[in-house]
DNA sequence: TTGAAAGCGGTACCAC
DNA sequence: GTGGTACCGCTTTCAA
């Protein structure tokens, strides 16, 4: 325990040669004599010589660190972005310190500091619910940390960010819901004060406009609460619903449930579509017709930007809005 | 961008006193006067000041990291070790530096130089298929870096570990099998050179073997091959299978699509048992019998054993082994 | 080509 | 109670 590294004084040491020296033989660079290097190199293997990443981030400033905020991991979404950014900076050598927020601002405000004090050279954030206090972020700003938003956007966080356009997306679900034949479509929608809510619902209602449908409240609920059974099955007695488009595969899968429970033929007497693709989409029977996300890109793409701002150490705004796909499955029937 | 951090030295010229002050006010520690401390706490604040960790890591010859080194998180098995683990590093203020191997042994051996360079203070891992080469953790230890195994465990390696009973788990599905009413039982074993794979094969011909039943070498397949259809409707054409004892969920699923294209009825004709209690045992219909791994506490003892070395500094090698719970669901028939 | 020394941002020991 | 200073491990500039 406890055993002492070997630094780079010892390798001088015993060469009887300077610090510098041995610094300049490992590095490359410097001049220096060929015999030296190899001499020096050879020692440092021998001696299993490995430099202190913490000692040269002091020196350079710069640790190769990237902070990267997640709401969980339980959600394959997430899995896959978490994919999409490792793709990129493992191979650009970079380390990941990864925070999950658990949706909670608390935990999402610590996480910020930490990556701060920390010293990572940027950060990649989801960030959360409650879009109110957005301070820890405007700190990362201030502090000149490059920030790139993922999933979800603030408005009014003047930062990059990478979104998949859930707008469209939602649109061209609930469009092909009525090309198929629906006319009375529920939406179940997502948390509050979360971006993606808020346009998934959009596109829900700019479809029944656009095709000339009445827009009706009671046929919005709200999922992922106690009531959500007692409400849905509230509407299904009142209305002839045959539609349903629902905020996620898990909503979706809520419903389909519910639907069971009362017999209801899926998709001949009420159409699902739900959001995401996560991987239940293609375990429940019928399967699942849903919006898939691209989501390895999305880490992708935001690790991307995240790189193209630190390493040019520009101050430019980079914003990305990805396409999503509508998967026809079972749980829709052909136009 | 580029903005300077303001410093303990910067504080201290402010103040016109020696950063020693400024350290020993904002740390509570060594003598100090009341209003020196408030002072500098309030100036500290009003100047946005927050401590260099980096530097703190380099003197105090700690960094407060620990690495995790995990197969990949498309598993909710992984996810729920992450949670695990991550509830216990998150109250003690330690942060994780996540690598992914994806079971390459390149990685695997890139991610624990990696830990070792940036100082970890101990590494959490998950072993990957290929035992044959365990020198990088083999590293750690020489290292003097405290290790704890996951979920897997490497015979020649003399370090802490948590795992479930694998054997017992095994033994328990299968007997219940057997109980069930099962004679002729499939394995589908997992990939070879880990140890799940090995422990869960063994309580599979253990049973058998206690039950007075014979083993057979063709009633053992290999999951996760390119043959893997043909080789199954082999046996089940050769043999009256009823029981089948899958090394994963997934494996287990991948037997019930081909089965449903035979349309052998489940559980009637043949019961099935998977292993881990993923999400999709529960999507599918009927829902998959399992064996549930408590991956959540898994995660959360290694941790808690590690920090137990890391604040000891002892050299005492800790292992645990979690037991497994059968969740009876509708692929089984009653006993 | 190599050495000497300052400094990155803290901490801690020893004086006063 | 406060100041002075060496040091953690490495890089880098300036001199030799």
């Amino acid at each position: 325990m406890e055993k002492k590294r070997v630094s780079i004084r010892d390798l001088a040491a015993i060469l009887g040669v300077t610090p510098s020296t041995i610094s300049r033989a490992l590095n490359g660079q410097g001049n220096i004599s060929e015999k030296r290097r190899e001499q020096i190199t050879k020692l440092a293997k021998e001696h299993g010589y490995r430099p202190n990443h913490i000692a040269k981030s002091m020196v350079a400033n710069k640790t190769f660190n990237i902070g990267l905020l997640l709401p969980e991991f339980t959600h394959n979404y997430f899995n896959k972005i978490l994919a999409g950014i490792e793709s990129v900076t493992y191979q650009k050598g970079y380390q990941l310190l990864i925070c999950t927020s658990d949706e909670l601002q608390e935990k999402e405000e610590k996480s910020c500091l930490t990556f701060l004090d920390a010293r990572v050279d940027g950060i990649l954030a989801t960030a959360g619910n409650s879009s109110d206090d957005l301070r820890h972020f405007e700190n990362v700003l201030k502090d000149g940390t490059p920030l790139v938003l993922l999933d979800r956007i603030c408005e009014d966080l003047n930062t990059s960010y990478v979104v998949t356009d859930d707008f469209e997306g939602s649109f061209e679900a609930v469009q092909y819901l009525i090309d198929s034949g629906c006319s009375n479509i529920l939406h179940i929608k997502g948390p509050d004060y979360i971006s993606t809510s808020f346009n998934r619902k959009l596109g829900y209602t700019e479809a029944l406009k656009k095709n000339g449908m009445e827009y009706r409240e009671e046929f919005v609920l709200k999922g992922d609460q106690k009531a959500f059974e007692k409400d849905l099955n509230a509407v299904l007695d009142k209305h002839p619903i045959d539609g349903v488009f629902a905020f996620s595969d898990y909503y979706a899968y809520d419903v389909i449930q519910i639907l069971n429970h009362r017999a209801v033929k899926i998709p001949d007497e009420i159409s699902i579509i739900g959001y995401a693709d996560e991987p239940l989409a293609q375990y429940i029977s019928p399967q699942l017709s849903t919006v898939k996300q691209p989501a390895y890109e999305i880490g992708k793409h935001a690790a991307e930007i995240l790189f193209k701002i630190i390493e040019e150490k520009t101050d430019e705004i980079i914003t990305k809005q990805l396409k999503t796909t509508l998967v026809l499955r079972g749980t829709t029937k052909g136009t």
